[in-house]
DNA sequence: ACTAAGCGGAGATCATACCTCCGCTTATAC
DNA sequence: GTATAAGCGGAGGTATGATCTCCGCTTAGT
């Protein structure tokens, strides 16, 4: 990884430095994903164990932290996007990929927050977003022409019912982690061209008070 | 309205107060509605042409006039509810429902964020919520009854999709209002039993560049 | 023309982030 | 063993942004 490995060039970190940066970055990760960007460094540090100080030595601000982390987790859609245009059968791997990318963002909240926000180093996500929806395009395209995806979905439409469902993935997090896969269900279902029945849903509803448990929550 | 005549046994208001008040309901539901919640009452004060403490003096604080305005708002979502259980065509009674479910709070961010959140009087929304979510299952079993609606789908569903599709109704409300009308058409195709074609989609796809500025207006 | 009611908006107050600074500690090289 | 550069913690400086108060002036209503 990237984020981990010392960049060549960069004198060489005195041990204890090289351990509380990995700390860092441990803390930032699990931080980000559990609770979104808007956790402050200050709780980081104290998460990893360290003053705030020490975060600011190693890291610029805020923006090259999650820059060292994220890089990585960008990567990660587009290489399923990629893994996807393999497979037979053009409806599965779009719904391999589609499942993926949603998931991985109800798995990490900062993932998703860098996603689709304009924070970090714009650069690298623009990058990343441009190489990424080529991939989409194709990935349509292809099960559009075997007949399965309906055919007035255009390419923009997917990253945006991600988006629509890793946002209620959020929502639904604390009480209940997988219960978004309903409505990745019930998205996909949706967009084929026809089917006989409805496929199995995922998960357990929720029950009356946990719908009010999140209203509550909010 | 209830927001809008003097409340039995206050003093009347001296004619400039009152009219100054109608004017502070009027900027701040404009405002609220386009902006959210957030909008502070500086803001709405400049908005409605008085001074802050002329908005402090009618309203203790910021709850209660938010509390003021949207008790009819929620009011009209239980109404919708009604309306449509008097349906003779059980899908159509909640298709017309959810519709103008997602459409209202797409309308309308400030009663978006009062319908999922706990701000304003949580007492009077509370009993809202529990007004409308007896309708709502009535709703959805008469629609499985006929065998329209999928059979595995619960009433607790049916609020959460509709969150989920004002949030990304909020997110495109910028660029193209009434895109979001796209996801609900596709997340109704999904909650059917059964289907050989999917429905015509409203509205229009983004153009990559409308993705891309979406992306940067986050 | 008198006065209670109302007005504007500067600024007090509070909250919350990000980031810096500096006196002290410690790893490492010699 | 010791010198020293590197690193450390965390109190607090700074900036921002929101809510709400206060008070000298204005005006509607009798």
């Amino acid at each position: 990884m990237s984020a981990t490995s010392p960049i060549e060039g960069e004198r060489r970190l005195r041990r204890d430095a090289a351990r509380n940066r990995r700390l860092i970055l441990d803390a930032a990760r699990e931080a980000f994903a559990a609770r979104g960007l808007h956790v402050t460094l200050d709780e980081i540090a104290r998460w990893a164990g360290v003053g705030v100080g020490t975060v600011y030595r190693r890291f610029a601000d805020k923006e090259s932290l999650i820059d060292a982390l994220f890089e990585d987790g960008i990567g990660e859609v587009v290489a399923l996007a990629e893994d996807a245009l393999d497979y037979e059968d053009s409806w599965a791997g779009f719904v391999h990929w589609f499942e993926g990318f949603v998931a991985m963002q109800a798995q990490d909240r900062g993932l998703k927050e860098v996603l689709l926000s304009s924070r970090g180093s714009q650069q690298r996500i623009a990058a990343a977003s441009e190489r990424l929806l080529p991939l989409i395009s194709r990935l349509v395209k292809r099960a559009q022409d075997a007949g399965e995806l309906r055919a007035d979905v255009r390419p923009t439409d997917i990253p945006l019912m991600g988006r629509m469902l890793a946002g209620i993935a959020d929502i639904t997090a604390d009480v209940s982690p997988e219960l978004f896969r309903r409505y990745v269900a019930i998205a996909l279902d949706g967009l084929r061209v026809s089917r006989d029945a409805p496929s199995r849903l995922p998960a357990r509803a929720l029950k009356l008070e946990q719908l009010e448990a999140i209203r509550r929550a909010q």
